[in-house]
DNA sequence: TAATCAGCACGTCAATGACT
DNA sequence: AGTCATTGACGTGCTGATTA
């Protein structure tokens, strides 16, 4: 395989060799001396030909290796063009306005909102994948249908994440299924490294940690590696889970679901108030951080782009050039 | 060495869209 | 209409680098 390797100095400049090699995109440069960011690349496999967009392989600073269709095929929604997109959508409502005619001008932080409003980053990275196989999907949260999986490794983005006190992370899946994660590993990849489920046969290769099927309370405990065990209430319609010392009696600062209809005084009531606020911040708080996850993806995603696009300019460029040369002979 | 600054991660609030 | 997921904005704390 004929690798290509593209070298984006600070100065802005592009350095282009080529090198044969049996496993282009596991060609590493060390790169020391570049931006950390989008500095260098690999690209592997182009050859583009019209009508036949080549997948590249393009490898980031990171080491990770993303595969990108070439840019010069049939049109593609890019992740490059949100912000025309925005525009379109600035430019409807302004057009709205206009015809509203007596409605005035809009509100300045309406027009900032609509300025900033944007499909998500998931939404936004999963259109980009349906039509770029290489780049990553962002799982749906509803793709807990445990029986589709093919296997354990399938990543699924948890509705819950705790740490333990040991820093074991256990993550808890909309369907039930449990996942726990040692300290070190980064973010979901990590949640594959010890997985255990309580629903349906459990996955080969997965490691099954003790289950308590009923207690006396009428949840379900899950023991955990470090003396931890989650706990999952059985009472009401929205699960909860707890993570506790096996030894104490009082949970270590989680909520409990209360089972509705058995509220009478206004403390009780105001109890109630302060279970929904405390449940909501923390599903906020695990939002906010799943959401800026996806955002250094998207992020991550934007870069691999621009390095791709980079290298295709170039190649234009010099494509460019050499028919120059071709079609307009010199005359001396 | 203390003060300052930049970058990052996090928690929270509020607004919005999608869904039921 | 209510609920929930998503995300921008804001404030805070931590950490490493830089400077007086």
């Amino acid at each position: 395989m004929t690798t290509e390797i593209i070298e984006s100095q600070q100065d802005g400049s592009i350095t282009h060799s080529m090198a044969e090699s049996e496993s282009a995109h596991m060609q590493t440069q060390a790169g020391q001396n570049l931006i950390p960011t989008l500095a260098q690349v690999s690209v592997a496999g182009s050859g583009t030909r019209r009508g036949s967009p080549a997948v590249t392989l393009v490898q980031l600073p990171s080491g990770q290796t993303v595969h990108v269709w070439g840019v010069i095929q049939t049109p593609q929604p890019s992740v490059i063009q949100s912000p025309q997109i925005q525009t379109v959508q600035v430019a409807t409502i302004a057009e709205t306005d206009e015809s509203a005619g007596s409605e005035g001008v809009i509100d300045s932080h309406k027009r900032r909102e609509i300025l900033s409003r944007r499909p998500s980053y998931r939404k936004i990275l999963n259109e980009l994948s349906s039509d770029v196989p290489g780049v990553p999907k962002i799982e749906e949260e509803k793709s807990g249908e445990e029986g589709t999986l093919p296997h354990i490794t399938t990543m699924a983005v948890p509705t819950s994440i705790y740490q333990t006190s040991t820093g074991q992370y256990i993550a808890i899946a909309q369907g039930g299924a449990i996942q726990i994660s040692n300290p070190g590993s980064d973010g979901v990849q990590g949640l594959q490294a010890l997985t255990m489920t309580n629903s349906g046969a459990p996955p080969p290769g997965a490691t099954i940690v003790q289950y308590a099927a009923q207690s006396a309370d009428g949840t379900q405990q899950f023991f955990v590696p470090g003396s931890q065990v989650v706990v999952q209430a059985t009472t009401g319609d929205m699960p909860t889970y707890q993570i506790r010392a096996p030894t104490t009696a009082l949970p270590q600062g989680v909520m409990m679901a209360a089972s509705p209809g058995s509220l009478h005084s206004p403390q009780q009531l105001a109890e109630e108030a302060t279970r929904k606020r405390e449940l909501r911040l923390m599903k906020n708080r695990e939002a906010a951080k799943e959401c800026r996850r996806r955002k250094k993806e998207y992020v991550k995603c934007l870069e691999s782009r621009v390095a791709v696009l980079e290298v295709q300019n170039k190649k234009l460029i010099e494509e460019l050039e050499t028919l120059k040369d071709i079609c307009s002979p010199k005359t001396d």
